[in-house]
DNA sequence: CGTCCGCTTGACTCAGATCAAACTTGGTGG
DNA sequence: CCACCAAGTTTGATCTGAGTCAAGCGGACG
């Protein structure tokens, strides 16, 4: 997720043209071994990166939200290794590929991708580094210490639960459970939507 | 983990001076909070990044050997997020990060580095998909189906079980245990060290 | 208005964490 | 060359937290 709004700019700066697809919830915009020839960046919407094993478990890799750019990892690959499902209407720019790796030699393209990339990987250290956390509600805990708060330190949930617990590596009913949990011992406070921790009971991940 | 050999030779052709770290098994590189002032090249024997959390558990973030930049991602970083800890004794060669940074305007610098920040990307995304693998005999199958083989199908194992089974995110003891029980049902063969799939038993992950 | 999906809670089960203990191996130093 | 130490490896017993299956509610959207 290169939530990098630098990135747009710097394609439109480095003189690259954008066409734009939509999508309705639950199309693919493309699939695993599909060959990449697109770059994607999401306008509205979200869309997730999804892989399936062999025994039918589906594994949600990534996700993404406007402004990101989608798949950024394969840039350099061939082929994609999974598979692009929308989770939402989805509204995207589209750019070729090859224009993009032509254009790389400009600094001022290369460079906010180069910064945009290296986000990407804190990110994802980050979540592997939630994964280790093996309690449900520490993990859940530290996830919310990832995320941004307003002034209060209200959390305003971007994704449905059911996607957050996907993201941490629980399932569904363990993440509404938990939440209930950590609200009942008074960790969490729930009102509206929004939720907030509390005397910032929290076992901190990075960030 | 940049296992780029281009990366190395591209450092030499941008013109960047190295010198040189040695370490021994158990020394810090650097740790959290410090800033980021050099950039480090493995030159031989192995690195691990971990995380303190608040309850003392550790989290092996990332594993560097010979030929990868570690701690790549914090190229545009101020301050580490990490610490780096020698797992054995460590000869690494020393880049500015500053210079590095200057010299991004050369696309034989930059592309070589966004094509390896690329490929992090992906092997991190496998590792998470990974820790989506419930079952820690699937799992740890799909984490042998991400290493190289020879031509008959062994695998020469590069770290201590100890090390795979925290890469992974399972205890040792289940690795140990689950090892043997897919030695046990004959899904893997074990002999002098090295080991191998039999009859492809194993839920694929990507690569 | 009906269907889909996210949300929520309950009961049960089991895989893997935890604690514990012993053995092997490799390296260090006296 | 051997004693010793540290770390990895191996196996057992026990326990618990999260997965699984199941069922019901309510809001959104076409």
């Amino acid at each position: 997720m290169l939530s990098i709004f630098g990135i747009q700019s710097a394609f439109e700066n480095a003189g690259l043209k954008a066409s734009e697809v939509k999508l309705s919830r639950g199309e693919t915009l493309f699939r695993w071994g599909d060959p990449v020839r697109k770059m994607y960046l999401v306008e509205r919407g979200s869309l997730v990166m999804v892989r399936t094993l062999e025994n039918g478990q589906e594994l949600v890799v990534q996700r993404a939200g406007p402004g990101d750019l989608f798949a950024e990892a394969s840039l350099f690959s061939d082929q994609y290794y999974c598979d692009a499902i929308c989770g939402t209407a989805v509204v995207c720019a589209v750019y070729d590929k090859q224009d993009i790796l032509n254009a790389l030699t400009n600094p001022d393209l290369s460079i906010p991708i180069l910064r945009a990339y290296s986000l990407q990987i804190r990110d994802l250290h980050t979540q592997i580094e939630l994964r280790n956390i093996r309690r449900a509600d520490e993990r859940l805990l530290a996830y919310f210490n990832t995320l941004p708060v307003d002034d209060e330190g209200w959390h305003e949930p971007e994704h449905s639960w059911k996607d957050i617990s996907r993201t941490i590596g629980i399932t569904h009913e363990a993440c509404y459970r938990t939440l209930a949990a950590l609200e009942r011992s008074g960790r969490i406070e729930r009102s509206g939507g929004r939720y907030r921790l509390r005397n910032q009971a929290a076992v901190k991940a990075t960030r």
